[in-house]
DNA sequence: AACCGATTATAACATGCGTTAAATCCGTAT
DNA sequence: ATACGGATTTAACGCATGTTATAATCGGTT
C-alpha cells in the first residue's frame, strides 16, 4: 500500500530555489494575483521539511490539534467522506500548491477526512508563520482570500455537476476541471495533466458505480476525445469536452487577466 | 409570478426591537459564539430599510456592483445555477438570519445566482459598516468566520448526499438540516420549520424530478415520519429521520455548548 | 521470466429514477 | 360562488445507471 515510502526516507525536496516557478503555491496564487520578489521570497521560506506519503494516507487526523496547515507540494489529495456502509464521497480534490485549511478542525470534530490518492509530498505550514506572512503581504493575504473563494465556487460546481448532468456530462466536466487546474500550477502539457486515479476514485468522485465509470470513459475515447493511459490524461477535443460539460472556467480564475484590480474590494475582516 | 410584490410597497419592518431575540442575524450568531450587550447593539444597528420581495425574485443581480452583503431578515432564498437546457440546480439554501456574501462578485462575473424562493424581507448591510462591525467586535468576527465554516460544510454535505444517498435518504438528512438551522435561528417550533417550497423545487434542490420527489414524500408520509401541509414542515420521527439521512448535525454548530473556546485559534488574516 | 494482487474491461440482468400525461386539488382573484 | 392557474398526485412506460460476476490486463516484485 505505501510502498513507495520506504524508498525515499527522508529526501529533501528543493524549496527555495532561484528559478521563480518550481513551488506549486507560488505559481498558484500568482495565477490569481501580481507577486512582487518579497512575496514570493516569503512564500518559499516558510515551508518546513517537506514529507512523502503513500497513496491512501490520512494526511488531516495526524495534524489534527496542531492546527497548522498543509500544503501539497507534490501528488493528489482530496476531501472525502466515508458513509456507514462503506461507500466513500470525495468532496474536493487537492493538487499541488492547494492548501489544506485546518480552520475547520476547530469547530470540534472535523466533519470529513482528507487523504491522498496518490503517493504525495506535502509539508506543514506552522499557523504562526502563516498568519505573519498574512499580515506583512497584503498580495498574499488577497491571493488566499480568492483561493478560497475559488475554492467554494468548485464546490457549488460538484454540486451542480452530481445533481443535474448525466454520466457522460460529468466526467467531461471534471476532466476540463481538472486541466485547467494544473495549467495553473503550470503542470499540464498541452492538453494533458497527471490523473493518478483509479476508476474507483473517479466513481467516488463523479457519484457513479465503477462499471459505468469504464463505459462511461470507453465512450469518451470511442468518441475520439480524451486518451487515459497510464496515469496521464489527454483532452484531443478540449471545446467539444467543455461544450458536453458545458465548462466555463470562470469559476476557477480571474476573468481575462485583470488579476490586480479584480478583487481590491473584498470585505478583508469579513472574508 | 411577483404578485405579492404589489400587496407592501415599501412597508418598514421593525429591526431594532428591544426584545433580544427578534433579529434572526443575532440569533444565528448567538449560537455560534458568546457576544455581550455590544455586539448585540452593534448588529442590531447596521441594517438599512429593509425591503419586501416577491418570491423567485433574484437579489444579487440587482446588488451587483454595490459589494453590500444582503442579509435575509424573513423568507426563504437559495444560491442555484441554471442549465442551459433550463435545468436549475439549487446549491445552498438562505435561511433568515444568513448573510449573502457578496465578494464572490468581485471575482469577475458572479458564478451563479441568488434568488428568493418565497417572498421575502432583505436588508442591504453597506460594506463600511460591515468592516467597521467586525474591527470593532471581536467576537462578531469570530462569528462570521464560523458561520464561513459551517456554510462551507453545509456545501460538502450536500455533496455527500447528491452523490451517495437515494430519493429518501437525500430527503430525510435535507428535512433533518432544514429542521436544525431553524431551530438555531429560534423559528422552529417543537419539531415543525417552515417549508415555503414547491416539490419542484425540492427536485432542484435534491437532484430529483418533481415526480420522485412526490413519490417520496408520499413514502414519508406513508411510513408516519414527516408531516408536509401548507407551508410547515413536521418531523414526527426526527430520530428514524436521522438514522436514514445519516444525519449528524455537527457540521451545523459548534459540538456541545463550548461556543466561546471553540475557535479561539482560527488563522484570522487567512480566513 | 514468471508471478501476484490490483485494476480494467465486458457481459447479463435488475432497478431506481426520469419522462410523459392526465387527473385532482387548492389558493386566489373575479 | 365560480373560475382559473399553479401545485400535487397518480399511472404507465422507458432508460440510465447500479449490481453481480468473470475474464483480461497491467504494474510492480521476486
Amino acid at each position: 500500500m505505501n510502498a513507495r515510502l520506504s524508498l525515499v526516507p527522508a529526501t529533501p525536496v528543493r524549496t527555495a530555489e532561484p528559478d521563480p516557478g518550481r513551488n506549486p503555491l507560488v505559481r498558484k496564487l500568482r495565477s490569481l494575483v501580481n507577486l512582487n520578489a518579497a512575496d514570493v521570497a516569503a512564500l518559499e521560506e516558510i515551508s518546513l521539511p517537506p514529507r512523502l506519503l503513500g497513496p491512501r494516507v490520512d494526511l488531516i487526523r495526524s495534524e489534527e490539534g496542531s492546527g497548522d496547515a498543509v500544503m501539497l507540494l507534490e501528488g493528489f489529495a482530496c476531501r472525502y467522506k466515508q458513509r456507514q456502509a462503506g461507500q466513500r464521497q470525495i468532496m474536493a480534490y487537492l493538487l499541488p500548491g492547494d492548501l489544506c485549511d485546518v480552520d475547520a478542525s476547530y469547530l470540534g470534530r472535523m466533519d470529513h477526512a482528507v487523504g491522498t490518492l496518490a503517493s504525495s509530498v506535502v509539508v506543514r505550514i506552522p499557523r504562526q508563520a502563516l498568519a505573519d506572512l498574512v499580515s506583512r503581504h497584503p498580495n498574499i493575504a488577497q491571493a488566499l482570500r480568492m483561493a478560497r473563494l475559488f475554492e467554494e465556487a468548485t464546490t457549488r460546481e460538484w454540486v451542480v455537476n452530481l445533481g443535474c448532468r448525466s454520466a457522460m456530462e460529468r466526467m467531461a466536466h471534471l476532466f476540463c476541471e481538472l486541466l485547467t487546474r494544473f495549467q495553473m500550477v503550470g503542470m499540464a502539457e498541452g492538453d494533458s495533466c497527471p490523473l493518478p486515479l483509479t476508476q474507483a476514485d473517479l466513481g467516488d468522485t463523479l457519484g457513479l458505480s465503477n462499471v459505468h465509470v469504464n463505459r462511461t470513459l470507453q465512450e469518451l475515447r470511442r468518441q475520439g476525445l480524451v486518451e487515459l493511459r497510464g496515469k496521464s490524461l489527454r483532452l484531443l477535443k478540449v471545446r467539444r469536452l467543455q461544450e458536453i460539460g458545458e465548462f466555463n472556467p470562470a469559476y476557477l480564475q480571474p476573468v481575462d487577466g485583470a488579476k490586480g484590480h479584480a478583487a481590491v474590494g473584498l470585505v478583508s475582516g469579513l472574508a
